[in-house]
DNA sequence: TTTGTATAACTAGTATACAAGATAATTTAC
DNA sequence: GTAAATTATCTTGTATACTAGTTATACAAA
């Protein structure tokens, strides 16, 4: 309970009620803490999409004076938002000096890489033996939007279907924190995806290998379908000797 | 690179140099970004170890001014504190009406216990094949220190030394990132772990479930490894019925 | 030209003031 | 006495002002 003192600014007179302690989070009123009624989550997510995006690159300056008089607003909210991209390491603070997109970690992608394998197959494990029949339906639904799309060629609505089948076999399993996990983990590898992954037939074959991984599920195959998932997710590896000279300035190596 | 302006309290005006963009992190000074030195940093640190240590228990109203006047500062640079908390689910915060301690979220607790067993997983078996001789020696040292300090009963500086040993593993796997990732997992279980685990003789049979994961891993045998360190994180496992109604308050449950 | 130094202009960190919504206490109507 | 309406006083969200540290620039000295 002790807290330091250090300076002394202190104003305020405390001699009202105590409030009840453990009071519980009350009864009405803002259903999800989380929603995105504050200017800050507006600011922080435009943000967080435009890195993602890659329409902000790595090592670009973002001082938070500019960015509050685009949007309008004082620094505080636009400073909380960037706060909240430097804990995700999006963007890097030095202190006093300025803010920068964070450049992209060769190292941790390929450790997030590893990790999201490792999480994903848990999901797929535990939805093989467990999804129940609606489950499969809205998986089998998802997979043939996603050919629907690779034919209309709808990259943007295919990019979300293709997180939609992830996050669904998750749920089947009855995982869905552990896809919020996985989703923190894409935060750092989306960026590597969107810049290597403009291959043509890509959308026909990611379909694919999905129907390929549901369909050892229905068979109750969990093995496969966890393998089939993996190489799936390989395909995300990384040639690091390829992308250092393609994009120089993009990528953090550990010998800098 | 559009951003939508709103109301229009902007002021400053830009007519300075642009600034070279893509200028990098800068030369000299900071040398890391996430260091202690603000002032926001030590009252996060500070209410996040109380939090962990249920010194400020799950449902406490945690309010801005209150800890400002604490510390003897502002409420801005706790009010980043807080929402950083906020972000980790450590605190849970009401708008315009309060914040509090967050209640142990249940079923997040068990997908946290069965994320931390996919990634210590992965960890083991890397570091049973990659793991250099002194890492080895290193992660032998780590058992005997626990040893002495179980004979010491030295609580903390055990819980020091058991962190320590699964973060070896990590490095020793080459997954130093992952263990960052464990860490955040860490966050939501170590609150449940510090209520459930006031046990008598707790600490040598931690010590002798980490010498026996050692062991298998310094025989290569990966397989035995993963099983013992598995069978070390499954004693976390929970029994909502007991906790429900020894600690009702520290607890939320699905069907509240 | 090169190097050192002073200075100006920028940066993020913090303090303070105010706005707007939510809760608790009080008053009013019945 | 009970319940609805009002008011007071909490709370967090945002705006603004100021502090302190860093980097770039101009300029002087060699």
């Amino acid at each position: 309970m002790a807290a330091p003192p250090k300076k002394s600014p202190s104003k305020r007179a405390k001699t009202r009620k105590p409030r009840a302690p453990n009071s519980p989070p009350r009864s009405s009123a803002a259903k999800v803490p989380g929603q995105a009624r504050r200017n800050s989550e507006i600011v922080y997510r435009d943000l967080r999409d435009q890195i993602m995006n890659l329409t902000l690159s790595p090592g670009t300056p973002l001082a938070e004076n500019d960015i509050a008089d685009r949007y309008g607003l004082s620094r505080t909210p636009v400073r909380e938002a960037i706060l909240r991209l430097a804990e995700e390491r999006l963007v890097d603070v030095f202190p006093k000096s300025g803010t920068f997109v964070a450049r992209i970690p060769m190292t941790e992608l390929r450790e997030a890489i590893v990790a999201r394998k490792a999480l994903e197959e848990v999901c797929v494990r535990e939805a093989t033996v467990k999804a129940s029949e609606s489950w499969r339906a809205e998986l089998r639904a998802i997979v043939q939007r996603e050919r629907d799309l690779a034919e209309a060629g709808d990259a943007q609505s295919f990019h979300e279907a293709d997180n939609a089948f992830h996050a669904g076999i998750a749920a089947a399993g009855g995982y869905p924190g552990i896809w919020t996990m996985i989703e923190k983990i894409r935060l750092q590898v989306e960026r590597y995806r969107r810049l290597t992954l403009p291959q043509e037939g890509r959308m026909n074959l990611v379909a694919d290998e999905h129907a390929a991984v549901l369909d050892a599920m229905e068979q109750g195959d969990a093995d496969t379908a966890v393998a089939r998932m993996n190489s799936h997710l390989n395909k995300l590896q990384i040639d690091i000797g390829t992308f250092r000279h393609l994009w120089p300035d993009y990528f953090l190596f550990d010998d800098q």
